[in-house]
DNA sequence: TATGAATGAGGCTTCATTCAT
DNA sequence: AATGAATGAAGCCTCATTCAT
């Protein structure tokens, strides 16, 4: 990918993330990624296509973060916590791409088809639950709902360490996460 | 309070929640509200301000209906049960609410001080929490941790609902907060 | 006068001369006078009116302080003198009114419709003038001329020690009046 | 110099001049100049920063037509008159730059700061009167004094003559001088 | 490809003035 | 006489976008 390209996708990535979407002009963009605002217009039709964009690769990259070292060889457990700390270390190691995410999920700004798209990268996780709860290791509720109740409390903690509001050691990240398995387990 | 100050926060409101911060411009807040805009500069300073005391208005609103009912005279369960389907009951009914606040407390707009405020409002919860885990009840974990354990899941299913991603039936919300009472119990 | 005449009259110069036409509103009139608007609407019809009311009373008050203690018993000196010590003496002793008055008559607010009108306080000094040339004391150029000779420089140290920029002690101001008297003297 | 600042400059001046500061808003400027408002944006940060590089040019060119033909190897006398006459032709000449200079100098829109900056470009005028009095031509009394001896009376004939109050022919303007003259000399 | 000067609609806010009380 | 809430036109400024170079 241009260099220019790589330099516009951080300084946005930055900038929104810092200051939100009002509040970060394209002039903005422009100068700290040392580009003119013409060729930001050059690689994007909009503003709402860059951010869009950036939308989809920062979420994909999270998505991928979320599932490193994911293989249907491991067990369900040894799977929900693989994924359960990749969540917990991942966010708050790049909180920049938490927060636009965040803001970014929860802005009227987000057009409902994009959220559909990432079904294809996190659809493992769902023929995850499927199994388990056919295998009668799972609860039997709605796939939706057994992801919140594995992971949604990982995505919180990690939210709570990026606002420094609580540290997490290793014990106490291994007994939450245990109290996760409890709430799934059957 | 003054008519007009309802009118404008009711206006303000609906419009923030549909459209966003940005997006959503004093002229038009005036328009629905049926004032001008002068008038709205007569009680607020501010854009800023005008969006912080709503802020302030529908958090308190929110915090003391996920409250409804409680009382330090009811078992465990019943308290923990009385707050979780509260919440899942309140925010669906109330969605601009939810979307105000979830976007709100998503964007680099909020101040952390802010936050800090509603402690007093929801204090109680930490008690119970706190009690819980002397009286041997719940796990020994951070009143932080718990809380989320308890009640991040309602918050995502409620999300869920108003998206209309999900229809949650009284057996599946009975099922659903069993699981999270798994979760925090010992 | 009423008390809340002279309230408004004191804060309006006030305020203009430290902040000047625009940035000085009607709303901080009020407040600074302790009335509300719709009381300095009731004494004057509009803003323009209220300033240039004051403007006549500031200038009318000015000019008699310049003439003070002026008779045509005094000699031609001696009326000089009296006038060019009570513009070195007054302007820097009344610095707000001076600050106003130096505004006004520098910005294109003046009609000149005003400035006429106040020739009969000052002339006495016409006459003067005019006496001093047919009993050749003073140079025979025209009265504007001889004024400023007279007198300009008056102002200008007045204005300078207003500014801060000089401190003028008795032997210097008498040393500047007499080089001024060797201007219009023939 | 691009050729939109310079339409910008003028119109600010004439517009400033005619108008006053209030009462000339910035799409005024844009429209008599020809450009947008963005425009302006693009090379000024504010309306302040505007008014006050253009007052830094005006001033500039006044002074140093007021110095115009100066030189150290014409006499005291010379050199006064010199001095004396330009600023009695160069003002009625550009009255719209007197009539700016004049409104800005009698605002609290003034940084005093902003006055320093010109002692540079006026400072021969010091050293002519300094070097006039240890030779002792000149009357021993301040610098500042001594320059509103000199000049004042010619700066308030211009703007006598700027406002159609007067007429001055070349006899009327050379007794003048020497009224001045006999004002500063010993 | 890349630039950045230029645009102008539109945003936030101010403020002279009015009017019901 | 007095109040001050209410008005809305108008002011300053921003910023997504375009286009000549």
């Amino acid at each position: 990918m241009s260099d220019k390209l790589t330099a516009i996708f951080d300084a946005t990535l930055t900038l929104i993330s810092e200051r939100g979407f009002h509040n970060t002009p394209m002039s903005l963009i422009a100068k700290t990624s040392g580009v003119s605002t013409g060729t930001i217009y050059h690689y994007f039709a909009s503003k709402e296509e860059l951010i869009n964009e950036l939308y989809r690769k920062v979420k994909i990259k999270a998505i991928r973060a979320m599932l490193a070292g994911y293989s249907e060889d491991l067990s369900f457990r040894e799977r929900f916590l693989r994924v359960w700390f990749n969540v917990v270390h991942y966010l708050p190691r790049h909180p920049t791409e938490g927060a636009f995410l965040e803001q970014f999920e929860n802005s009227p700004y987000l057009k409902p088809s994009l959220q559909e798209a990432y079904l294809d990268e996190i659809g493992c996780l769902f023929s995850f639950f499927e199994q388990g709860i056919q295998e009668g290791v799972f609860k039997d509720l709605p796939l939706d709902v057994l992801f919140d109740l594995a992971f949604q409390v990982a995505i919180s903690l990690a939210k709570r360490q990026i606002a420094g509001a609580i540290v997490l050691d290793d014990e106490l990240m291994q007994a939450t996460a245990d109290a996760c398995w409890d709430a799934i387990r059957k």
